[in-house]
RNA sequence: GGGCCAGUAGCUCAGUAGGCAGAGCAACGCCCUUUUAAGGCGUGGGUCGAAGGUUCAAAUCCUUCCUGGCUCACCA
């Protein structure tokens, strides 16, 4: 959409103008400013330089003060005619805009209402906007344009950049994290020939030299562990996830999934590992976030059946048959349909345990059976040695105790294979992978974390888009018109 | 895909017994040298999401469509 108007072209006319004045309109550079925050902290008297995009204005005839806004902050500048001279505060009265960004230079001082603010001597065009901003005071509300102009958010919704960039520290603090703890971080392939790792559909896209469809990787799991058997002993992976599947408040098309694998451990150390991932995320950005969930209290492991019988108030067995629990489920009107009892048990779970497990809670007793990549538990061959993690009723993370037998692992593949009837496995078994594991996997655990939805938790957003910088959305005809 | 709600100026929003489209911010002009949602006086700005219908007359009622949000379904 074409939104000139009559603010356009007047901001327009004022850039020509302040060519024809003889100011560089797009300089390339303004050395040695201070941010916004530092300069506020400055003694009175002092002289500092700052560099801003212009927020707010007051314009008094010979005087004005404004807000000019940087990365670190706000700070508030006050132009006086007879500081600046004739020429310049008339520049800046005729042919600067909100929007705008300058920078200016002169002393702190401290208005009689008690605000710091650079007294400016003299300031510099930097580069014009040629749009005007938000509304000033209500800011931008639409959530489609929030979203679509995710920069215009940025400018004038705090909040955004708050939890936005609070994401971005997450992700450093798990890095760190790792880097402590001897984990070398890695990338693995996103384009892939045989898709794998998890229960998923996938996007397809296509090579053309090799004239070959290829999968957008639905999890790095497969590529992570044949580092294993390379002899790397503890890796993790921070990436780009793609899971071709509806959008909701909790899933975007692609996400960012933390993978950590460790050898010689089992999924127990995956429990402590991942609490200190959270504990160390929450306690990054605790300063200024209250999620309100105490994430340092209250963690306790549960079992998966003690959970839906409990919730449900019908008692669910590991060992029901499909029959059984299509008949449990109809009495609690989840629908069952031709569903796997994997699938049947999901459902109960999802309808009526997950949205109670407020405080972090440890899932564990998943069947073997539906747990492809763990091995079994040696106490009780039924269940996995895998933990699912839920926080504010959301999942969280994922781990197991890795399958290393080559020969379990291919029957687990090749089940999978048999029972996908709607695209979620790969129709190819992944040889190669199975090839890695005939030289020798150590014994070892892995986890996976969505750091979309840690973000989540711990700034207290109540969608994922808020988290992620460029949601996908639906195009709009919108984005080709301009 | 189903249900509910919404789309009016650049932004945030008012506006139904159907009767000349409004406010605040932003913009433009004038005044104003400690303001901070600055203030005062004045001005311009609209395909009321789109198309069709009912009507003397539609932002308003009807139909269809588009876009979005919430929700359900789907989905580690």
């Amino acid at each position: 959409m074409d939104n000139t108007n009559d603010q356009t072209i007047v901001r327009k006319e004022k850039l020509k103008n302040l060519a024809e004045k003889g100011v560089d309109t797009y300089p390339a550079s303004y050395e040695n400013r201070m941010q916004a925050e530092l300069a506020l902290k400055v003694d009175e008297g002092e002289r500092v330089r700052v560099a801003g995009r212009i927020m707010s204005r007051r314009l008094m005839g010979k005087a004005s003060f404004a807000h000019l806004q940087d990365d670190s902050g706000k700070i508030q500048i006050y132009i006086k005619k007879d500081l600046v001279g004739e020429e310049k505060f008339s520049l800046y009265k005729t042919e600067l805009d909100i929007g705008d960004f300058i920078g200016a230079e002169g002393q702190m001082f401290t208005t009689r209402t008690g605000e710091k603010t650079l007294q400016v001597s003299d300031f510099t065009f930097l580069s014009k906007s040629l749009r005007p901003l938000p509304e000033k005071w209500h800011g931008l509300r639409d959530i489609e344009l929030r979203y679509r102009k995710r920069y215009l958010d940025l400018i004038v919704n705090e909040e955004s950049t708050a939890i936005l960039k609070g994401r971005s520290k997450i992700i450093a603090s798990v890095r760190r994290l790792l880097e402590e703890r001897g984990y070398t971080e890695v990338e693995t392939p996103i384009l892939q020939d045989i898709f794998g790792g998890a229960a998923a559909r996938p996007f397809i896209t296509h090579h053309n030299l090799y004239n070959i469809d290829l999968y957008m990787r639905i999890a790095p799991e497969l590529y992570l562990k044949r580092l294993l058997v390379g002899g790397w002993e503890r890796v993790y992976e921070i990436g780009r996830n793609f899971r071709n599947e509806g959008l909701s408040k909790k899933h975007n098309p692609e996400f960012t999934m933390l993978e950590v694998y460790c050898a010689y451990t089992d999924y127990k150390y995956m429990m402590e590992l991942s609490k200190e991932i959270v504990l160390s995320a929450h306690n990054e950005l605790k300063k200024e976030f209250t999620p309100e969930i105490d994430l340092t209290k209250g963690w306790q492991e549960k079992n998966l059946w003690d959970l839906i019988s409990e919730y449900s108030g019908l008692s669910f067995d590991p060992d029901d048959s499909i029959e059984e629990l299509r008949k449990k489920a109809d009495a609690l009107k989840v629908p069952s349909g031709k569903d796997s009892a994997a699938k049947i048990i999901d459902r109960v779970f999802s309808a009526f345990v997950e949205e109670k497990l407020i405080q972090p809670t440890f899932v564990t007793g998943y069947l073997a059976k539906d747990s492809p990549l763990a091995k079994s538990s040696s106490k009780d061959l039924r269940f996995a040695e895998r933990f699912e993690l839920f926080i504010g009723g959301q999942e969280i993370g994922n781990s197991y105790s890795e399958q290393n037998d080559p020969e379990i692992q291919r029957k687990m593949f090749e089940l999978q294979v048999q029972s996908s009837d709607d695209g979620e496995f790969s129709d190819k078994i992944d040889t190669d992978y199975l090839e890695a594991l005939e030289h020798g996997m150590p014994p070892a655990s892995g986890l996976g974390i969505g750091i979309d939805r840690l973000a989540m938790q711990v700034t207290g957003a109540s969608s994922i888009r808020e988290v992620i910088l460029f949601p996908m959305l639906k195009p709009s005809a919108w984005d080709y018109a301009f």
